[in-house]
DNA sequence: TCAAAGTAAGGAAAGGTTTCCACATTCTTA
DNA sequence: TAAGAATGTGGAAACCTTTCCTTACTTTGA
């Protein structure tokens, strides 16, 4: 492949002043400018962007840590950065964790290795002491010392539930949800404050007797067996919030199956927007997180890593998104 | 941060010693060898892979440019593809065209500047005179000149599909697919064949009045009202193969609308193995496409490239998958 | 009209590797 | 024991840019 040097050659020129050229800096007379540009368009000449990376120090490159893509709320914001990265130039790396510390950690490396731009990290894996100092970082709905955040309003769309359940008339709640497992793990999640803006919001109201189920982080679907043992005991209740919407599918099948009507006399609340599962019968009522928001909220962070020093957290709002079970 | 430099002087060896004790190759004396790892692990020198990209005229990276990651099964293959290309060692760069041909002109202008490895294409678009032949590419589902390709047997799924229902005693029978409008498009799409095995199976046995439903190459999703119009008049259909597991649910709602029963009355059988509706309520029917396996084959074509000029074609299996709906 | 400012262009260093080549040392074996 | 092979090591070129610095020419303005 044509490189610099040759278009230099053809156009009987200095090498600086093509890359003045190309890059449309510094002083060149425009009749030179002309006569480069038509060498470049001749001999199909491309920058080496490698090569610039290497000179530069950065690679335009930002990568997405991940834990699974094919997770419904994750690919859609995966898709969403990626077409906003693009519109700034970024190319997207896609490094799916599969739940596991020791790929992470590879990936870690490998991204280091390859000084990336910056790194979108979405884990629940406790990494803090793994991240290095001079890696770019962005987390999306965890905390971690000194890494600028960006995460949706999971207080305010457990309050936001517990209100419109307690409007609905509702008397027995649930909540269930993954956990951080209480404070064992110094990770903070804020999928848990869901729980919390949803308990505190009708512990004011004078209810605590909510019914709060538990599983292991990043379980991110639950099978019939299990949706049946949350369920076994809890029959009264007729408030449900669940922490995303493929539980409360799970959830709405279970209960039909024991002869409960939803919404009828079990409500249901899910957490994502429900966008998914529109074309799937019943819609299912939930507080939305809108991925194309909090992408752009990442996409501006990203940016702005080069403008400040200090790049601000960033809390995304939520939304009531009306369906039929609830 | 460190480079190979300050590990030489720190070593008091030459760059080269260095150099080959991090690639493991050549001659290097074992307490040499040892002096120098121990200085690596004191200033925790990590090669840069830019400058080694520079050098060595690849990257290591693989980008995957498709249409739209969210759609479920291209996101499934994603996940797939970048766990199988983890164990090769190549980075995934993901490349959602959002079914725009000038992005995905761009892109592939960034991915050759770029010196990526190798593109995995999954396009609607007729890019065939955009190919870079210096670019190794892959595609999968399309066909292009000089292009190796990763398809599922799709004509077997097809006379998969149609054995099925006659086997079930089905008499009057639908296709729902895209389609590449004819031949008036250049691009072979590996979909159609679906529709052809589908034909040439039931002509075989003598069955000509298939309903031919076509609607635009691209459109992975259909809205309520497009289904209606589909199924409209056609109503004494008892036999539907539809293109995707999308489209089939799409199509059992309508017809569950218009009072008929599935699979009593109508049977009907999807594409792609049914996975992603396995919560909700009905399993669907469904010729299943092994994304695990098609992301072995791609991962395969990407590394042989290396040992080979010629990579050749694979076709990749289907398999059958019991549903509730036929 | 001459100095200062503005415009134009090229040489060369720098960025961090790998690898070819040359040289030096040690081991084999006839 | 000397020639040849095997082992060990380092210098320097190459990969392709960007940019600093220098030089040179042109314009401006007092």
């Amino acid at each position: 492949m044509a490189n610099i040097k040759d278009v230099a050659k053809k156009a009987g020129v200095g090498i600086a002043t093509v890359s003045r050229v190309i890059n449309n800096s510094g002083y060149v007379k425009s009749e030179t400018r002309l006569k480069i540009e038509k060498v470049i368009k001749e001999i199909n000449y491309m920058p080496n962007e490698i090569a610039r990376s290497m000179t530069l120090q950065k690679n335009n490159i930002v990568a997405f840590v991940l834990p699974n893509s094919t997770h419904l709320f994750f690919g859609e914001l995966l898709y969403y950065v990626e077409e906003e990265l693009f519109e700034y130039g970024y190319k997207v790396m896609i490094c799916n964790s599969s739940e596991q510390l020791e790929k992470e950690l590879v990936y870690l490396d490998m991204l280091k290795n390859n000084r990336v731009d910056a790194l979108i990290l979405l884990t629940n894996n406790d990494i803090e002491k793994y991240l290095d100092k001079n890696l770019r970082v962005i987390s999306f709905d965890r905390r971690f010392e000194g890494v600028p955040y960006v995460a949706s309003d999971n207080y305010q769309g457990g309050v936001m539930a517990a209100k419109k359940l307690l409007e609905l008339g509702c008397k027995n709640f649930m909540f269930i949800g993954d956990d951080a497992q209480g404070d064992s793990t110094p990770v903070i999640t804020e999928v848990t404050k869901r729980r919390i803006g949803f308990r505190e919001y009708l512990h004011s109201v004078g209810i605590d007797n909510v019914v709060n189920i538990e599983y292991p982080l990043g379980n991110y679907m639950v099978s019939t067996e299990e949706v049946h043992d949350m369920l076994t005991g809890h029959m009264d209740v007729d408030g449900i919030f669940t922490i995303s919407d493929a539980v409360a599918w799970a959830v709405i099948k279970e209960l039909e199956k024991n002869g409960k009507r939803v919404p009828e006399d079990v409500k249901v609340i899910g957490f994502d927007g429900g966008r998914s599962f529109i074309n799937l019968g019943k819609r299912i009522t939930s507080i939305g997180q809108n991925p194309q928001l909090i992408a752009k909220a990442i996409g501006e962070s990203i940016s702005s890593f080069y403008n400040k020093s200090t790049v601000e957290d960033k809390i995304i709002p939520i939304y009531f998104s009306e369906g039929e079970t609830a």
